[in-house]
DNA sequence: TTATAAACGAGACGGTACGTCCTGTCTTTTA
DNA sequence: TAAAAGACAGGACGTACCGTCTCGTTTATAA
């Protein structure tokens, strides 16, 4: 549920309603203009303007850029899904090289990048809301593919999920990020292959 | 060497030179400043007033905030030592928990990510800078313990340093990047002992 | 009426109205800076200060510093008033040493003819403000002592009433500008002596 | 004598003497940048630039705008004569519109005005300067003119000839100052005109 | 000759003001 | 009563010049 809703409940309101409209444009133009110029160079004002809205209605639903962009990314972010080869390691390399492309592909992904970092410092609320939507289906796909290593006896029963995922994940995001060099499969598919032998049965 | 001082070789220059007092006045503020409000909120309006300097006299050293930054967290970022403890085990886990104390714990690490996301997606240069003063050294203190274990015979000689690396320093950074949750010295060793598993000899 | 109103007109506007009170004070703080420091040392930025209101609302009304002064100094310019003694000749010294002393007393009136300059040189549309609200008034008041004069038959009928004018206010305000000395009641008294002779009936 | 010159008397100084060139240089590039864009736009910058010359090189000798802009005028403004037909009221017609003419065309006619007021305002030893170089000459010029009349028995022996300037410089310049219009040879023929009936004898 | 001293170009320095953009809030009309 | 429009105070942007201050270099006179 989002955020912006929270507030219908309890009955209609009087005078006129809010215009869903409304919502989606300025979260579509927010959307287009991160992936134009970046997180940092987003402002309020270009978001009301490209939405045909004023100001204030922007206000009115997101108090700070910051919401409002937690928002639009995770509207904007691509439904995962566990892919299911029926081989588990190819589904791992899949998994992994899919949500580094996310990652880094697009401007939207260095936003993500970008919200990560602010809103885990210092917005508690803020980072649940990017972890619910965004992290958390993105973690339950990587784990479910685990588990499924399991049940078919590939995996050792004795792992930990979330330590594994964090390598997974961890290294070429932060290959990534330290040298900016793109992550390509090659290098998921090293990554995991690395790992593998950590957790095969 | 200083991005900035890289002009000066080849002869004397015409013209008042540099006063490298307002460098590092500068510098130093700019550090003060991103530790109190983090880097978004960091305006050359305020380096150059704590700095005690006209704001033209930024620009004339550094053409962006972001090329500032950079400088300032060049600058900062306290030196590396490899620790020898004599048991390579315990060097990693003491590299590894002080690297992500290091990049968690403030405001400039903070800075450092929010760098090291803006800065590879579309500033090479600027990349190079932070790669060349602040990642590179931090990567050869580790890479030196590893080798320091190989040598020892205690780790095998096949390994991809690199990517060993990856896995111990970007699992934590991963996980605190996407959860926000620190990251203690237990949860450091735990990484070292599960990737242990596949560099010990 | 003041250019500012001027497309007001038409039908209300929508959005938030244009504050009166903000314009007075601008013109106010716009005035007493002048007062204190001249023209050429007014800046907006001080105007914008002193008026209590921030810069762009000063940029919002008036394009540039010379728009502003203009209706700064139309505002200020005390109201004329033809004098009628009954007599025509001491009308004239009085007019004339007003008119003078009104001009050369205050920064105001020494902006004034910066402003006649710089207008008249290259801002037809200024000039043409401070002509229809400071100038004309003035001429009208002039010219009205004049037609007194000859329907009284102390002055010729056959004069042309603007080359007086000219000669009476232009000697007086010439000397004042290559010489830079006040022009006193008695000065003026003599050029009107002077010219008398020419209109005399 | 000019301004800069007056502390190189009392002997030859040591050191390196001033370059006379350095001087032209300036001036010209302060007579050029006038004309282009006038003496409010004016800037040492600017002038140095063009002139091929640091900045402190101008300070050294001018110290300001104003005083640099007065000795560029002096030095700019073309010779006068008093033409001598034979013939005295086609001499003041003559003089008057090529007064005016010279006032009115150049930019750096419009700088004159700009000066006359700025200068006589504040700064008496500058008005003296543009006095005694730029003014006096033409007030020469004409008064000469006046007295030639006299002699040859056309005007009148009584008359105050400071007067009658102000009131044939004067009309013109106050309507051209007041109004914006050109003045031509014919207008100015018509305030001679005017006046001669005060004068002539 | 050799100092010494001033002028020169260049350009950095602490500043001020520029005119613009955006912020977050507010007031008004329209729906 | 929400929405659009847009004015408001304010803050920061990056730039242009200000007038002053080093620099290294050049060009004179004085020792």
């Amino acid at each position: 549920m989002s955020a912006v809703a929270e507030d219908r409940e309890g009955g209609a309101r009087r005078g006129r309603p809010r215009d869903a409209n409304v919502e989606s444009a300025i979260l579509d133009a927010a959307v287009a203009i991160i992936n134009e110029v970046g997180y940092n160079d987003l402002s309020i004002e270009a978001v009301a303007s490209r939405a045909g809205v004023g100001r204030p209605t922007v206000y009115r639903r997101w108090p700070s850029k910051l919401d409002l962009v937690v928002d639009a990314v995770v509207r904007l972010s691509p439904a995962v899904s566990a892919p299911d080869t029926g081989d588990v390691f190819t589904d791992l390399v899949e998994l992994i090289s899919g949500t580094i492309e996310d990652m880094t592909s697009s401007s939207v992904g260095r936003a993500i990048l970008a919200l990560a970092g602010t809103a885990a410092a210092d917005r508690a609320e803020l980072a649940d809301r990017f972890n619910e939507h965004y992290l958390v289906p993105r973690r339950a796909a990587f784990l479910a593919t685990l588990r499924r290593g399991i049940d078919a006896g590939r995996l050792r029963a004795d792992i930990d999920p979330d330590l594994i995922l964090d390598l997974m994940l961890g290294a070429p995001t932060y290959r990534w990020l330290t040298t900016g060099h793109p992550i390509d499969k090659i290098a998921a598919r090293r990554v995991v292959e690395t790992v593998w032998s950590l957790v095969k049965a």
